[in-house]
DNA sequence: CGGCCTGTTGATGCGACTCAATTCAGGTGG
DNA sequence: CCACCTGAATTGAGTCGCATCAACAGGCCG
């Protein structure tokens, strides 16, 4: 089994740490399982720690009263999810789930803040993490307030592309990461309006799709879509 | 006139660091001064530094192509704008523009960076003051995907109560700190709905309107809309 | 096989945006 | 002091995007 410390270096939040610090977060992070569809941590809740994602998949979410929700980020293996509430004395701004049956490492807030202050190169890396989530924070927020579905499904895919294959470009293809009825909430709408607004992209030709596999036909339309073009 | 060094202290961002780091900010800080509606920072630019306001108000917005604009956040003198972009290596995230006359200090962010490094303090402040734009922008996020105008508008009235007077009881006012044009486009929406829905709330007796100033009427029912009951 | 979850499609209704007209308030200059 | 202008705010009529409700098809698994 490969050793705790060998997992963690390989986590963005902890690059460039020393040894001795990456030893000490080593013996600090408790390993735990979640199983799919169970509820890591709520929206509210006083945050003692905060995790690391080994293996799954985690979606972080707000929920009304009436039974909506919307997907604030997907977490996927690798990256941590609720560092930002250990900072703040404020609870958990939403509420974390399983997607499928994961493996975490947990770290406990005080624990944390101790090596925080004593690791200026955590810190940066601390930092720029957060700036990172602020500036994804502030696209989601543009693309709900100024554009509609069609320009989010479109941006989301070409997105989707380029983080797959490095460019966009005309017969690229790829899965989508997520079932459309989380896509749906995710681009902030439900999964009857993503399944007609995929439709009319497939009928004016911008992509195709096979077996949930989505290839680009025409990055230009989709471009201009995503830009905000009326279709 | 009040020392640099003085008017720096008082600054969230800055407070509990050492004389020294002090001086070394105020030698570093460059007053910079915009008129009423000057552009201080657009939107993808390279951040070279950010902004302290120290007199009059700033508006942070996106815009799109079609003149449609959303307000992320209204700055009041004593917050720090920007501050996030020169922790990435992305541009400016959104557009800064002076709502009214504004004084400011600019700080570039090759020297920010090194007092950043050299301070634990500052690192800790700057992390705080991040986790709360996140907590922010996360509950915009949620407002705008999961409510209703009237909700939204419910809610601002009732956090400004809060802020002003510390509690939130019938009875109490206050006046609106930006035009209601300003109010749309930071409620996500556009001044004619505002109006409509301002009018919805009077009517149902939730509040009064007098010269622009609001007074509570009904808080409980204000407290309902807000939560999302349907009006 | 039957149940369940995901996804698709159709009909309908509501919230909010668009466009246009009007009023109002503040500031300017003759 | 009043006429004038400009930007903000309000109000009405019409339209559109999207959510809602409902029915149904396909895949997976006990």
């Amino acid at each position: 089994m490969t050793p705790k410390k060998d997992i963690l270096k390989k986590i963005y939040l902890f690059s460039g740490l020393n040894e001795r610090d990456l030893e000490t977060l080593a013996r600090l992070a408790i390993p735990r399982r979640f199983v799919r569809d169970a509820v890591i941590f709520w929206e509210g809740r006083e945050a003692r720690g905060f995790f690391i994602l080994l293996e799954g998949q985690v979606k972080l979410m707000k929920s009304s009263p009436d039974g909506k929700e919307y997907i604030l980020r997907i977490v996927n293996p690798g990256e941590t999810f609720g560092e930002a509430a250990v900072l703040a004395e404020a609870g958990y701004p939403a509420t974390a789930m399983a997607l499928e049956d994961c493996h975490t490492f947990y770290l406990p807030k005080a624990d944390f803040l101790h090596l925080l202050t004593a690791s200026p190169t955590l810190a940066r890396n601390m930092l720029a993490t957060m700036s990172w989530l602020l500036f994804h924070l502030t696209r989601q927020l543009e693309d709900l307030s100024l554009k509609e579905v069609s320009s989010r499904l479109a941006q989301y895919l070409l997105d989707l592309c380029l983080q797959r294959h490095g460019r966009i470009e005309a017969g690229l293809s790829f899965e989508l990461p997520i079932t459309k009825t989380h896509l749906a909430a995710y681009l902030g709408t439900i999964s009857e309006t993503l399944s007609r607004t995929l439709g009319r992209l497939k009928s004016l030709g911008a992509i195709t799709e096979e077996k949930g596999n989505i290839t680009i036909q025409d990055c230009t339309l989709l471009q201009n879509i995503a830009k905000g073009s009326r279709i």
